[in-house]
DNA sequence: CCATTTTCCATATCGTGCTATATACCTTGG
DNA sequence: CCAAGGTATATAGCACGATATGGAAAATGG
């Protein structure tokens, strides 16, 4: 998005509940990428999709069918985002000397390490954006929503994360 | 999503907060795919993104850029969006005798029977199975994610527009 | 008036959700 | 004990958001 306002004129917000699915993947879209920026700038270079995995991963090894349930998304998502945690080292796989169709995997050394970071400096910054976005007279689905596509418009979420960065997280 | 009920460990969910873009997207799709079942079923076969496109070409032609803005979504997928609708004979390039960067479309005929076909038959019962899933003791945007996500677990978005469907809009 | 910059659109590619289907392993019944 | 069916995962491919970049037309300015 190149246009950093959303003018009076956006119509997909206009429609109310119609067009709710392309409303929701926008600001989905729009908060994902705030995520990976900020994590970026923290030296993390996770995709936002991959952070709800290794947090299922915490307490413990998963299948990729448990990862599933536990996220409520598809197998085949979990089998992408499982492929590229391996791939970056953040995750292993689970020796496992039963069932033959089941691969379960844990954290590397790395992937805590990583964790550790995130919960320390990704997510409480996240939380105070997001709590900061979500704030004002709450009132109905529809208006909490339009006051999220108005705040994203005013101020991008990557900068609200930005200010936050410098404001007060100094660790 | 094989698996229709969401559990009550929906770490997505459970996260709040964080991972909310991960959640709009999920609950984004599921709407989206609530919207396109119903409009196959009434013969329609547009995709739910194209919706808010041909709306928008309701009143007169509009540019690609024009749209984007509009719709407040990035240039290169409009000009994907309206490509599609060309094959499909939805819509035609106006001609223009000035700025030849320009590409402006309206509705051809096909695409404007089509969308009063749409908002004759589909988006009344979008809005009535949107605004039951909204409904309930308004709180937080949390509360209201959480409803909307618990509603569509227990019956799936689909299923609801098909029972509005049978139920009471013979039109 | 020509060179540069800007604007508009198209293309290429990615991320993240999905479904459908293939494959490999397990389980069960005859 | 083997055939049939079920279950767990992988693969293929789509939809729809995005960014980055290229090419052509227009606008600008020296």
């Amino acid at each position: 998005m190149e246009n950093g306002n959303a003018k009076a004129t956006d119509l997909i917000a206009e429609l109310g509940f119609l067009c709710l699915g392309s409303r929701f993947r926008r600001l989905g879209e729009r908060l994902q990428a705030g995520v990976s920026e900020l994590a970026g700038l923290e030296g993390i270079t996770l995709q936002p999709a991959q952070f709800p995995i290794i947090v299922a991963l915490e307490h413990g090894p998963l299948t990729v069918g448990a990862l599933a349930r536990r996220l409520d998304l598809s197998q085949p998502g979990i089998t992408r985002g499982i492929g590229k945690l391996l791939v970056e080292g953040l995750i292993e796989q689970v020796e496992n000397d039963g069932d033959q169709r089941l691969r379960a995997f844990t954290l590397s050394d790395a992937g805590r390490a990583l964790l550790a970071r995130v919960q320390e400096r990704v997510f409480p910054l996240v939380q105070r954006a997001v709590a900061d976005l979500c704030e004002g007279p709450a009132d109905d689905l529809l208006g909490h929503l339009t006051r999220l596509d108005h705040a994203l418009a005013m101020t991008p979420f990557e900068q609200r994360l930005r200010a936050m960065l410098s404001e007060g997280s100094g660790s």
